[in-house]
DNA sequence: CTGAAAGCGCTTACAG
DNA sequence: CTGAAAGCGCTTACAG
């Protein structure tokens, strides 16, 4: 057993198995029998040769690595978002421009994610965009280690300084969504964040924060409610803001999924949308100007963002290259759903 | 020289550069000079070789082939619609519950075409399913000659049969959506159809037409407006509709999407759905339901319809499997937007 | 469970 | 331009 080599072959030249077996102190055989899945290795052997293999990023002869793949992955929660949907749209038509194909997966357990993990071993992959996902600090370290390059869309922490990410400017998005209806003259307004722990639900709450506190109001913690971008999601918490004794004039919904649900709370209980309430999204998906009444909303620009995240991960192909932090500028479109507040 | 081998292997061992060289009469080093573009070699020879090579399928060692490719290729015109979005999730989960990967194609122009073809030989694919997309004849000749697997969701035109084919009973839909407004009391019922090309908006047109006459109501041509599928789309031709002398009291709208638009043009002419116009639609979109008022439509099991096709590309991998030809059933769902038509 | 040794498929430096 | 021969990287049947 020999000090370990770098992690890149210096020279160009692939890594052998004899190379392998050297450092790990066994025979070619048995590096062999690991690397085609053999049983007949003792559970010692064979964790300590998978973890030289997986150091040295060795690849079988012919097997094409990846940095001549054809491919990009992107990986996210569900695609049961419209919001993935047009990150997956903005991603795949970026990819073919540049002559590549966009794999999708779709994460939601942690057992997938490990066969995700062999399986982009196996074929190979340009590099990752994920989709708010987060990643093991294992399965990070495993990244970095086959220098993949990535890019985080929209993170949903604050992400380490050794990756790249692209994410929008959530906080004057909800900053201008707030000012925009206390220009209206609405005093008591309403807010449904996203998922708490997620970067953007914070900072769209901290704008519309930033916006009462800028115009001199007071944050009532009382219409702050927390929801999980869903329509339904939406719904339950405009009925619970809606029946509140001095219920708000307006409401600042997380995304246009939520502003959905808070219209049809809205039209439950009897209230004109918008005379009776006024409404924001945030996204400013495609059929958010279809809507009845159409959507006044924070603009997301999705398909910029993908295709910045796909710009990223190609310039990224050098593993000393920098990473970068982008945020794409949001913008307000005032549509049909907000007007001045009702004549009390 | 002998006999040229078949193209597939029958003992599904790999076919050698030696095999390769004794059929060419040369030797190894000669057919591996050509494999790796050597100028050192006679073109006579050099065509000779590669013509053995493709004949064979030779691919070298560690090369997968499609059979053992990891990918599924889903090829569609646009993911603009959420139609195509509900199949590419459904295709995405299918093929990850099979230990695959979804890679994402749209193809809008011819000449995106020809890259694709080009990818897809080689990186390799396991199959393809296409939604709605036509392909040219030479493509499709390409496809069998590699024993490509393929499945059409939706096909736009009536499949030969020698392709598998996914659809729903789109003619049983629309009978079904016609005889429920017709039982609400409609007599003047539009419709607005999809492209008049597409083999799913004919079948839905003619469940409509077979709905009017077996209720002993006439089919008025002027009630019959074709639109793209879109939300603009159904928004102008339902603005025709409502502006006619004697406009219908209901629009059987060929899809979701141009049922939403429907919904604007009834608001902007000032008319109330559904107390002055009943509006069905078609597919049932996750965002239906959630509509205001939510969408009465016509159910269309688009997750399934992909399960299925992905189902039916892994059971025809044997290039003598006999091609499948399957429609799943649709369903009415009957939410809020009909109703029995106003008192005239 | 391990590895020495035989062998397979491919490549290449070199003699003709 | 061709191929015999050496050699490389990997796999596997088998002895221990």
């Amino acid at each position: 057993m020999s000090d370990p080599k770098p992690i890149r072959q210096p020279s160009g030249k692939r890594i052998t198995i004899a190379e392998i077996a050297r450092q790990s102190g066994v025979s070619t055989a048995t590096v062999s029998k690991v690397l085609n899945g053999r049983s007949d290795v003792s559970p010692a052997t064979r964790a300590l040769v998978r973890d030289m293999i997986v150091t040295h990023g060795y690849r079988k002869p012919g097997v094409s690595g990846d940095g001549d793949s054809r491919v990009i992955d992107v990986v996210f929660n569900e695609l049961d978002s419209p919001w993935a949907v047009e990150i997956v749209r903005g991603a795949t038509a970026a990819a073919q421009a540049s002559g590549l194909t966009v794999a999708l997966t779709a994460l939601s357990e942690a057992g997938e994610r490990r066969v995700w993990f062999d399986h982009i071993t196996s074929r190979g992959t340009r590099g990752i965009i994920l989709l708010l996902y987060e990643l093991t600090a294992k399965q990070r370290a495993e990244i970095v280690a086959r220098h993949l390059p990535m890019v985080v869309v929209d993170p949903s922490t604050e992400p380490g300084p050794e990756v790249s990410s692209v994410g929008a400017t959530n906080w004057s998005g909800g900053l201008a969504a707030t000012k925009h209806l206390i220009e209206l003259g609405h005093r008591r307004i309403g807010m449904i964040t996203g998922p708490r722990e997620l970067l953007c639900s914070r900072a769209r709450l901290d704008g519309y924060r930033a916006g009462l506190e800028t115009a001199g109001l007071s944050v009532d913690d009382e219409l702050v409610r927390s929801s999980d971008f869903r329509v339904h999601g939406g719904y339950e918490q405009a009925k619970v803001l809606l029946s509140l004794p001095d219920p708000p004039t307006a409401i600042f919904a997380g995304n246009d999924l939520s502003a959905l649900g808070v219209f049809r709370a809205a039209r439950e209980v009897g209230l004109h949308v918008p005379d009776d309430l006024s409404v924001v999204g945030f996204h400013d998906l495609p059929l958010s100007a279809w809507t009845t009444p159409a959507l006044t909303t924070v603009r997301q620009p999705l398909l910029q963002m993908a295709r910045m995240a796909v710009r990223i991960l190609l310039e990224n192909q050098d593993p000393d290259a920098f990473h970068r932090r982008v945020e794409l500028a949001t913008e307000l479109i005032v549509r049909e759903s907000t007007a001045i507040p009702p004549a009390s």
